[in-house]
DNA sequence: CTGAATACTAAGGATTCCTTAGTATCTTTG
DNA sequence: CAAAGATACTAAGGAATCCTTAGTATTCAG
């Protein structure tokens, strides 16, 4: 069992953007010469990036961070669309729900 | 500055429902006698919580545990309202995105 | 003021991570 | 196929971080 959602959803990413594990490890700003080990160990669930490496990652996938500490698949595809959002249509959004909570 | 968002979530949260930071912890399942330096540890920015430690204090607030990585004040309160929907509330706030992400 | 509850801190043993030095597997291409 | 290059993966140990213990400081009710 993972420890984290991040393995997983890394790897999500990762193989949509198409680069390598050392390739976004690099993007993400590591040493070229431990990014490949490092992502790799993120990848298979053996140790957990702190949260300013997930940032980093986050930034160059262009995803919001929340997304990789998402263990439920509909919040993590709600966290990507809202990740793809601008800030109008992200306020909208929460206008929305804000109404929704007074009602229901 | 703060190594992760999680001192301002916890204490928001913390704050909202009126629990000591050892009641918290305690609550979450930690030893009674290291209770209190931990959940203050955490709260000053001094060390951060494993994912597994998050998870069991997002459970007894039921907050979402993205709640507690999101440092977009926006995001982390669309996480409290996605948080607080049923799974069928939830599954129409991600249809209408995915209808909106085709629209453009 | 006094006591009880809560918040907070230092320090070190315990745990986890990052780096180094590789091996294994997959993917071309001759 | 065989060789070569790219990609994925692993072990192990020094480095970094955390959890626990043993407290001190602060707040608040009586």
């Amino acid at each position: 069992m993972s420890r984290t959602p991040i393995p997983k959803r890394l790897k999500e990413a990762r193989d949509r953007v198409g680069l390598s594990q050392t390739e976004l490890g690099v993007a993400a700003g590591m040493d070229p010469s431990g990014a490949s080990p490092r992502m790799n160990q993120y990848e298979r669930d053996r140790h957990v990036p702190d949260f300013q490496t997930v940032k980093r990652i986050a930034a160059v996938l262009g995803y919001p961070v929340p997304y990789f500490y998402a263990e439920d698949d509909d919040l993590a595809e709600i966290l990507l669309h809202l990740g793809k959002m601008d800030d109008d249509a992200r306020s909208t959004v929460l206008a929305d729900l804000r109404k929704s909570a007074c009602r229901g």
